[in-house]
DNA sequence: GCTACATGCATTCTT
DNA sequence: AGAATGCATGTAGCT
C-alpha cells in the first residue's frame, strides 16, 4: 500500500512488529502513538499528532498558541520541553508537537518509526517512547550472538 | 461528500 | 538571503 500525502494516519494498531514492544509498560496509559512521516523527521522540529487521541488525552487547548509540555524519556530518562499547539484547518484543528529536532536528532528517528506517549497517572506526566527499526534489528542482532 | 493529515507555500523573522 | 512560522491545499481512506 502506498499513500502519497493526506490521509489518515494508521488506524486500529501498528502494521510492522517490532522486537521489543515499548508499547507495553507497566504502570504507564498509552495516549497515543504516531508512525512518523517525511515531516514529522524533517528540519522543522515539528511532529503532527493525531487530533482524536491529542484532544482526548492531551491538555485541552483553549489558544492556538498553546503551551509548553514537558515529556519523560523512556528510554533514557531525559525530560524534554515541547511545545504543543494547533494550527486552524479546514473548520477545525491540526495538532503539532515543536521543538521536537532534538528528540528526532538524538534517537536517529527514521520514517516509519513510532513514537508512544504515555500517561503516568502516578506521577502525573507524560512519556515519550520510541519504537524504531534501527534500534529493533540492533536487539535482535544482540540476542543472536 | 467528508475528515484528518502530509506537505506546500506565503509571510515574517533573523542574520 | 536563509530560516522559521503559520496557515492553505491536496488527497487517502472513510462513510
Amino acid at each position: 500500500r502506498k499513500r502519497r500525502s493526506g490521509g489518515r494516519g494508521p488506524r486500529g494498531g501498528v502494521r510492522w512488529m517490532p522486537a521489543i514492544r515499548p508499547h507495553q509498560v507497566a504502570g504507564l496509559r498509552v495516549i497515543l502513538q504516531k508512525e512518523l512521516r517525511n515531516s514529522d523527521i524533517s528540519q522543522l522540529g515539528r511532529i503532527v499528532l493525531p487530533k482524536k487521541e491529542s484532544e482526548a488525552y492531551l491538555p485541552i487547548l483553549t489558544s492556538k498558541d498553546g503551551r509548553s509540555l514537558r515529556m519523560h524519556d523512556l528510554l533514557n530518562a531525559q525530560l524534554w520541553t515541547f511545545k504543543y499547539r494547533y494550527w486552524p484547518n479546514n473548520k477545525s484543528r491540526m495538532y503539532v508537537l515543536e521543538n521536537t529536532g532534538d528528540y528526532v536528532r538524538t534517537h536517529n528517528l527514521r520514517v516509519g518509526d513510532f513514537i508512544m506517549i504515555y500517561k503516568d497517572d502516578d506521577k502525573n506526566r507524560f512519556v515519550l517512547n520510541l519504537s524504531s527499526w534501527l534500534l529493533s534489528i540492533l536487539v535482535i542482532l544482540a540476542r543472536s550472538r
